[in-house]
DNA sequence: CTGAAAGCGCTTACAG
DNA sequence: CTGAAAGCGCTTACAG
């Protein structure tokens, strides 16, 4: 028998036709038992397969979903969050039967869109957008195709106020570290963030300030490119303001982590001296010396839910029955030796 | 005009047969300049991609690799290398126009081996082997197929003596390390790896000794399990014996992380009383305090060589004409300040 | 319950 | 250079 089998092999050897055999495979209930357990037996020892494109052809669809990554994902800096989160996708995604295709969102103006394209040769049945500014040409098409999609990780932009969003709530993310630090009797704080605005940053900054002012804690802003290197370059300059404060939050890990190092090298002890912060309970966290306090974005959680949003979109994709669904994920608290 | 456009569609707009269209927007030479330009143009402007599909279908191939995670993956302990690699497989596979499906090996045995059904299905045009022991059912399947796919990574086994292989020296990863710390002047050694038997370990390991015991060095060998907070314990335990030693080496970098960690909570200074060196040149390295003086494993170098390898059996795969290519990379030494 | 037939959207020999 | 036709491997009305 040739590598290459198909349903008129499977037909020719069950002595049925080929319609029949196709039936049975797909378990119709137009098929008498008798029948059906033939045909599959004889599908099974053969080691049959499908041919994923006759069917994706005549079904239309594919059974596989599209993870799009910004161009940011190639930065190690801050995005070790973005690598530990696929391993969550391809777990999930491949319990539910579909394949997982990896996308890289252009960040210039392409007149071919990669994401279009995948949708419209008909090589996705959806999308999943791990993006922070997606493409708004992309998003107008998506939308007006009304093509299954859910929007991840990043609070919602007004252009994304059709579409399925599931994201943390930075806010109060921020607000549980200035919490965690208030009951320590913390009253001098040390903030290391970056200007640009970026929504979600904005959020846990705002979140641990509104909260620190709001007990009368005095605030110490500090601002730095978003990487660990620029983050210890800031400390060292900054270390004499540092040092006038007890507590210090890095928006997220790595910049605390760069800031522990920075401190340690000038014998300053954590938490003893200073306590110490993060955000994101990235994996850096737990190993660093002491461990880090930080905030879990609760990544498992925000996974299921995305896939099971996105897998109903695809199964009511004819229907055009949006659910058009905002889910808020609740942070926790990782309580650790730095604070 | 609707979402689904067809080179039916276009034909009709252009006035001529749809097989016209075909050629045309393939760049066949069996079209007239003016006749293709106009088709040209007319698929443009209604933003016309192909069925993948029914191309998949009739060309039978899919323009997809897939790259085989092992379930390993799921454990962040000794695989945050493998989500770094993730991106550069990205980013090349993106550049030379193929698809990047991520597919888990089950690793209890499986009839319904996912990796077959997707060479099977068509789902797929190669494939590269991210795992340390392959399913030997898979292999032989493979094999018999004739199918593109190469292993990366891991040291070869002797199932893979047909198949083509890219991995790493580890053994010379080894003896760089001893090499530099001989060249420090260090005399006793702790090295902190795992007794089970695993071929790229084990390189590491006895690359390193081998080196040491040629220049008379002493080594004080420590077993732990290849995760963080093992190594830590083991630390903890043996924390007399290596304090007799002046320089450690923990067989990945998260070994050696655990070992600072515990080294530095017993107010010992890295590197002036004990030099740390790790493996893996992973994220962590760089952001430790002190950063970590470790072994480069050549990465992208290796994805890149990885990637065009695979695209040289695809597109000779009628050919059955396999190179049989074994590549191994050298590895780099990163001196930073642990040691 | 089963089979013959049409059709999904392409590519490519074949004929002109 | 162009078109009509066959066929890739399936699914599913339609007829019986």
């Amino acid at each position: 028998m040739s590598d290459n089998i198909t349903i008129k092999d499977i037909a020719k050897l069950a002595k049925v036709s080929y319609s029949t055999v196709s039936r049975s495979l797909n378990d119709s209930p137009l098929v008498s038992e008798i029948t059906k357990n033939k045909v599959i037996k004889i599908a099974k020892d053969l080691n049959f397969e499908f041919n994923a494109n006759a069917r994706g052809l005549i079904l239309s669809k594919s059974n596989a979903i599209a993870l799009v990554l910004s161009n940011k994902f190639s930065y190690l800096d801050t995005n070790s969050y973005q690598g530990l989160l696929l391993k969550s996708y391809l777990d999930i995604i491949d319990k539910k039967g579909f394949d997982l295709i990896l996308l890289k969102q252009q960040d210039f103006i392409n007149t071919n869109n990669i994401v279009i394209q995948h949708i419209k040769s008909k090589k996705i049945d959806g999308l999943i957008f791990l993006v922070e500014n997606p493409n708004k040409e992309t998003l107008s098409i998506i939308n007006k195709l009304k093509f299954p999609v859910i929007f991840v990780h990043y609070p919602p932009t007004p252009e994304l106020k059709n579409f399925n969003i599931i994201y943390s709530d930075y806010y109060k993310g921020g607000r549980l570290l200035a919490d965690h630090l208030l009951k320590k009797n913390h009253i001098k704080f040390t903030i290391l963030c970056n200007d640009k605005y970026n929504e979600e940053y904005y959020l846990r900054e705002k979140g641990f300030c509104d909260e620190i002012k709001r007990h009368g804690g005095i605030i110490n802003k500090l601002s730095c490119e978003l990487n660990f290197f620029s983050a210890v370059e800031c400390c060292e300059e900054n270390i004499e303001s540092i040092t006038k404060t007890t507590a210090l939050f890095g928006i997220n890990d790595q910049i605390a982590l760069a800031a522990m190092k920075v401190l340690s090298e000038h014998e300053i002890k954590i938490p003893n001296d200073i306590a110490i912060v993060g955000y994101d309970n990235s994996e850096l966290s737990m190993y660093s010396s002491p461990s880090l306090t930080t905030i879990n974005l609760n990544r498992d959680q925000m996974v299921q839910s995305c896939i099971e949003n996105l897998i109903i979109q695809i199964k009511n994709a004819n229907k055009k029955v949006i659910p058009n669904e905002i889910i808020i994920l609740d942070p926790l608290l990782m309580e650790r030796a730095s604070s």
